[in-house]
RNA sequence: GCGCCUGUAGCUCAGUAGGAUAGAGCAACGGCCUUCUAAGCCGUGUGCCAAAGGUUCGAAUCCUUUCAGGCGCACCA
């Protein structure tokens, strides 16, 4: 699976590290140590396709200034059986590298034989990796934040993927705690009211309309049996209809919404199956647990944090906190992942440090855990913020999005940026004017050369193509773009940022357009032709990949 | 008050683990369809990189401080 840019980056990597050997060993400088020697793509294409700047890195230890290092290493650097057509000293001491064309055209021999896993690599060696993501309360419909938080746990999936990593995507169901008990209380209220009495709804309870809507039909279905029923049976029979009805929903949306999980992990077992209990005990035996006022405490300070926390309530419920230690437990001792990838909302990272913490205690190495923080997304309405909660009851669900705007803009929007920035949503824009969405510019990249092919219907195998042939400018800078995907894909991993594809198949489209009105496939010159058809075919290639990647579909006609 | 994230063109954001002249999209203006999809292409310009110090050959990028916004700091999740 090893790509040609990798080959030739490590080729030029090896052959500067071979010359500053031999540069030292004849005395021209000296080094304490070998640094690691970093090739880059210069922005200037007049600087060559790649430079270093060694040079530059060892003039400190070296003593020597970086244009004396840099004539040297170039003096000394060994170029035969390589892609160097030269080498040259430019500006402050970066030494840059001119290659032969040839080996884009390798590139393109590359994305023909791997086809779909062109752009894999096999950095992850098969670890295990969970991948867990969204984990939105079953109270309610899915709102705009578990949309960005699936697009990027997704696509952060398909990125491990990629790399090599066996990867298990995982929905955690929060069946059981406080929030059930609320939903309880809320779904009871309504019931009540809507047979007549006058009940005072919870403060903090769930308002929104789903909860009315589900004893609405509660009632038609089981007509009014529970009115008399003892209140715990009777919020019980009610949690568990429409947690049931609510999950179900979840699970069509996310159907509709390209999202796949391997595992849907319910919360409540592991109060049933006694691992809650059995983690407080662990942390008590190991004394990282203590009473206090009638509560469980967990010595969180002992790991860095501001202040201890509450595992088990004085009323000998366990907190949310607990079952997060257990599950965790769970995945990373009893399931043996190698690792452990949580997407959450920012409002969430003031829990990251004591679970980490937590799992520390009882033995693990804190680092097998990563939680990408995403920052929220906050909506716009005609200029206006709109707030989204699930307890005041108005917002925009992740179904109501996918029927405006559809599946493929919504997921590529919410991979447009890093899970750093904070997100405005503009409804009005994404609601009345999807064709300004950046999806549509990719996805007509890839209509566009289907187009094309269909109507050349010509077969092209790789033995009767002259690849040299290809040499106008936008054609060169079409397949050296096609040579990064690799590389992409490599930088999105040591991010875990998936909007770095997103980004480079904007850019590989932009290219491709560019192309398209410079360049025409359908010709006389049956030579030419049938090169540019090997290009074209392997644009397509890698535009499927990317968006294979990000979950959005590929037409073949728009 | 403490912690995390953010601050780059009129707007929305990139900026590749410190590098060469800071980039895209949108918006504005001008061009390009008798030939493969004009949801496209080509061209025109815009910056006190929030501010001030520091680190070094070199800073939008690293450190310190300040300012502004978001999110946390529950026996909620």
């Amino acid at each position: 699976m090893k790509s040609t840019i990798n080959k030739i980056i490590a080729s030029i990597k090896l052959a500067v590290n071979e010359s500053i050997t031999r540069s030292v060993d004849e005395g021209a400088f000296t080094i304490d140590h070998m640094p690691s020697i970093i090739i880059e793509v210069p922005r200037d294409t007049t600087h060559g396709e790649f430079s270093t700047n060694v040079a530059m890195q060892i003039t400190r230890q070296a003593k020597k200034s970086p244009k004396l290092i840099g004539e040297v290493i170039i003096k000394n650097i060994d170029t035969n059986n390589s892609y160097i057509k030269s080498v040259e000293l430019a500006g402050p001491g970066f030494i840059n590298f001119h290659l032969n064309q040839n080996w884009l055209y390798e590139v393109l021999e590359d994305i023909y034989d791997l086809r779909g896993s062109y752009g894999s690599s096999d950095i992850g060696a098969g670890k295990k990796v969970n991948v867990e993501f969204i984990s939105a309360n079953p109270t309610g419909p899915m709102h705009m934040g578990n949309a960005r938080g699936g697009a990027i746990g997704d696509g952060i999936a398909s990125i491990l993927q990629c790399a090599g990593y066996q990867v298990s995507r995982e929905f955690y169901i929060n069946d059981a705690g406080n929030q059930i008990e609320k939903f309880g209380q809320s779904l009871e209220a309504r019931y009540l009211q809507l047979l007549g009495q006058n009940i005072e709804f919870p403060e903090d309870g769930y308002k929104g309309e789903d909860i009315t809507e589900h004893m609405k039909n509660f009632i038609e279905e089981q007509h009014k049996e529970y009115i008399d029923e003892e209140s715990d049976r009777r919020k019980k029979a009610f949690i568990e209809y429409a947690l049931n009805l609510n999950l179900q929903k979840i699970k069509e949306d996310l159907n509709e919404y390209g999202i796949k999980y391997d595992v849907w992990f319910s919360e409540s077992v592991l109060h049933c199956q006694n691992q809650v209990n059995a983690v407080i005990d662990e942390l008590k035996n190991k004394g990282y647990a203590y009473e206090k006022e009638g509560a469980v405490w967990f010595k969180a300070t002992e790991f860095g944090c501001e202040k201890d926390d509450v595992l088990v309530r004085n009323n000998g419920i366990p907190t949310y906190f607990a079952a997060d230690i257990a599950y965790h437990l769970d995945k990373l001792r009893t399931r043996e992942f190698d690792w452990s990838i949580n997407v959450w909302g920012a409002d969430h990272h003031g829990h990251v440090a004591r679970l980490k913490g937590a799992l520390e205690a009882l033995g693990i190495e804190p680092d097998r855990l990563t939680i990408i923080i995403m920052q929220l997304v906050r909506l716009t309405r005609k200029g206006e913020i709109s707030r989204m909660s699930k307890r005041s009851g108005k917002m925009v669900t992740l179904s109501d999005l996918i029927d405006e705007v559809g599946k493929d803009a919504a997921r590529f929007f919410f991979n447009l940026r890093s899970p750093d920035s904070h997100l405005d949503f503009d409804l009005d824009l994404a609601m009345e004017q999807s064709n300004d969405n950046p999806v549509f510019y990719v996805q007509y990249a890839h209509a566009r050369i289907c187009s094309i092919l269909r109507q050349l219907d010509v077969e092209v195998s790789f033995s009767q193509v002259t690849l040299t042939l290809l040499k106008e400018k936008e054609e060169i800078l079409l397949i050296r773009k096609l040579a990064d995907l690799p590389q992409e894909i490599i930088m999105a991993i040591e991010k875990l940022d998936p909007s770095k594809i997103t980004k480079y198949a904007l850019d590989l489209s932009s290219d491709f357009h560019s192309f398209y009105n410079a360049c025409r496939v359908k010709l006389e010159d049956e030579e030419l032709m049938k090169s540019r058809i090997i290009l074209i075919q392997c644009t397509k290639q890698v535009i499927e990949n990317c968006l294979g990647i990000l979950g959005v579909s590929a037409p073949e006609i728009m």
